[in-house]
DNA sequence: AAGCTGAAATTGACAGTGTCAATATAAAGC
DNA sequence: GCTTTATATTGACACTGTCAATTTCAGCTT
């Protein structure tokens, strides 16, 4: 962390981190290229060098966000646990990332911010998409027999949880249409039990 | 539609009606608050007058899509169908929507965007989510019996169409992480069988 | 060791944005 | 017909992303 005078020396990265954090403290509103490039002791043209404009470093920004939420789901998940209690730790580990970072979480998924068809996105979101790939294979429920099953799945899990995790965020799930307070849900509180094949 | 010499007349409506034509047209990236004025036929500022700033009208233009996104749910319901029937019915209708005004529905959700506690965008919502109440009541499923029965349902239900719309519209489903072309799917293909109770 | 080269930073400019204050216009009420 | 008041216009401001021109300096060649 030495003080470079001219060239800086790991200047993406350290506009990727910094821009990362600067969206969590502010939120997309505050967010701009020129406080990012501020924020890492440079002058506000110095991120053309990295990145071709904003919409790119928002890319790689989402790439980040990918990696960290990789973790959080498989964080919590005890080595040699049944699937159900993977099914629901990985989960959980989807929402908490989301209510944790909501701000990344919606760049992540915004194709207004960022370049979805990015490889390095691509490449962060397929490890992400792997974890959930592996849970919501070889559930048991009334598609399990039809063509795609393994697709099926996948996807009617993750649209489970992508959703509670959004409309959670977007404070959908706190009050009631009529104003009256809703109890604070998890997400397994709206899960359906499922079960394994065999 | 007749030309105005000065007042406009009926300038909040058609700044609502302009401002969503231009955000399904262009995108977020091109809809400016200068260039809704001026599809308006009106100067820069004109807004001011009806609007305290372009997080209000944006606010506005998502209580406006509330409106037409209730008109898909009940879109093509036979009267007297079954409760499944209507289910599936609003499903598809909930993501027929998404996909036919992407922005919009994006706006709709969008906490950076909007102001989601605005009195009329809160109403107009309310109205929507009043149709899933509707269809998610007396859903048979293994929380049936749990306390907050029905807001569970209710929010399952959500999550899972809200969450199928939001990944359709990033993109996520049409091709696997490793590049591999996926069939599209309909939301039906993705939720589980549900009944209902009695 | 000196010099060259090119990557990586700087400064300065530009058009476009949202917002505000001051001004102009015209419709409505007396 | 005059005043009041809502509504629109103009002009300015700070801020944004992007680009071109310039400066700096690390690393390679000789």
């Amino acid at each position: 962390m030495t003080q470079r005078n001219y060239h800086h020396g790991d200047l993406r990265n350290t506009l990727i981190a910094q821009g990362v954090a600067l969206l969590e403290e502010a939120g997309l509103a505050k967010l701009s290229l020129r406080a990012i490039a501020a924020r890492a002791g440079v002058s506000h043209a110095a991120p053309k060098n990295h990145f071709a404009n904003l919409r790119s470093l928002l890319t790689a920004m989402a790439a980040e966000g990918y990696r960290r939420h990789v973790a959080f789901m498989r964080a919590g998940l005890p080595r040699r646990a049944s699937r159900t209690a993977k099914l629901a730790a990985a989960m959980q580990g989807y929402v908490r990332f989301a209510r944790e970072h909501p701000h990344l979480f919606a760049l992540m998924f915004s194709s207004d911010l960022c370049d979805l068809d990015d490889p390095e996105l691509q490449a962060a979101g397929a490890e992400s998409y792997g974890v959930l790939q592996e849970i919501s294979a070889g559930l048991d429920w009334d598609k399990a027999d039809q063509p795609d099953a393994d697709f099926r799945a996948e996807t009617m899990i993750w649209s489970l949880v992508h959703g509670f995790a959004q409309l959670s965020n977007s404070g959908m799930l706190s009050t009631a249409p009529d104003g009256s307070a809703q109890p604070v849900l998890s997400v397994l509180d709206v899960v359906p039990a499922f079960k394994y094949r065999q």
